[in-house]
DNA sequence: CGAGCGCTTGACCGGCGTCAACACCCGTGG
DNA sequence: CCACGGGTGTTGACGCCGGTCAAGCGCTCG
């Protein structure tokens, strides 16, 4: 209940549309570009990510979403979603009709003020991507993303997707990613936990900053 | 007048605080991020960046913004700005205080739907910038560049920046960027129309989208 | 045990960065 | 009027990072 946290038991007995919980499977998507609006959705756990096809058919991450985030806001002033959003991993959400927003917030001060601090909290995510991941050598990229995925309770831990879905979020290849990764855990920066190479422990959290 | 394009007569006469019209010459700042907020902008005319430091000390254009535009929105829910706000030509804005804002939204739904859809905009903006012009060669960044910055009234023309700005946004260096134009104007995809080589004619958008 | 997928690693190549020289525009001052 | 200097853009030579292609490894699942 992310949007709703502190809303009033009269503001919930407002609803009449029902909000469903829902649970997706690692790999299926939640909505793509083409689908009609079925609501938002606020993400409870698992990851999700935001798709874009460019124009020469490659695949584009724009945005990876973490437990808390609202996935789909754009449909509250458009009729279609702007990217594909799948899931990275067992996901579960809660889908709010588009409508529900609007009736609640007719005469709801709070709901305006938390859907305005997740729209800020979207611009902000999309410019830190931006500068954060997309800019600087291979290294650099790779070091930041790996501090970007900590966990938020413990931040020596963190984890990471397949070497195709990181080329895709950071620009770069396949192999580029693995070579960087690999390298990092060489110089003992980082440690890899899993056999499958997705979770990793921080071991000099320093050198990735200052790469 | 951007936001508040269609709002009654009673709503401006809540209106005490005043709003100003402000000017600022090319190259001013609006605001850092280490500033003070001091109310949203609506761009009237004129074209802005927004600019960030990255770790390493290097600027990174994150967005442009144009006419119509709505510069600094993060505040309404931020006590600061999230970017530094750079004028790239001379620009006129409107500056509107935040309890302005909250004021008429306090029971004005059209205002709140207008926020909401400038929200959206800045969103889809950040996404667009992200998967269009920071994603393949050097060619397609340029390409891409040029055809973002087409006049709304003539697709004709298109308008770009210093070669270190355009670096700046496309993560490309200066040289490079001037090998592609160049090397665009000899293939005569594009032709310039100043002595500064800031106002070029697009001959054939075509080249331009396929490259 | 073998097929298939994702990841790693190596060898090679090309595009972009680096460094440097130079052209051009413009303002200033002689 | 021209001489000069600084800022911006262009162009060339060269080197390196990351892309490309291909082989091989280790899991997982039939």
């Amino acid at each position: 209940m992310v949007l709703f946290a502190d809303l009033d038991e009269q503001d919930f007995s407002a609803i009449h549309t029902p909000i469903d919980d829902l649970e997706f499977k690692k790999g299926s998507t939640l909505y793509d570009r083409s689908s009609r609006s079925q609501g938002i959705y606020t993400l409870r756990t698992g990851m999700v990510k935001l798709v874009r096809v460019t124009a020469d058919g490659r695949q584009r991450i724009v945005r990876i979403l973490r437990p808390g985030d609202v996935v789909g806001l754009e449909v509250l002033t458009s009729p279609c979603y702007d990217s594909d959003a799948v899931a990275l991993t067992e996901v579960s959400v809660c889908r709010i009709p588009v409508d529900v927003i609007f009736k609640l917030g007719a005469n709801n001060q709070r709901l305006h003020l938390k859907l305005m601090q997740k729209w800020q909290q979207t611009v902000k995510d999309a410019d830190d991507w931006l500068a954060d991941l997309n800019f600087g050598t291979a290294r650099q990229r790779v070091s930041n993303l790996m501090l970007k995925m900590r966990s938020p309770d413990d931040p020596e831990m963190t984890t990471i997707f397949s070497r195709d879905d990181m080329g895709a979020m950071l620009d770069l290849k396949m192999e580029t990613v693995s070579r960087e990764i690999n390298q990092l855990m060489r110089e003992e920066v980082i440690e890899q936990l899993d056999r499958l190479g997705r979770v990793y422990r921080i071991r000099n959290s320093e050198l990735l900053m200052t790469n």
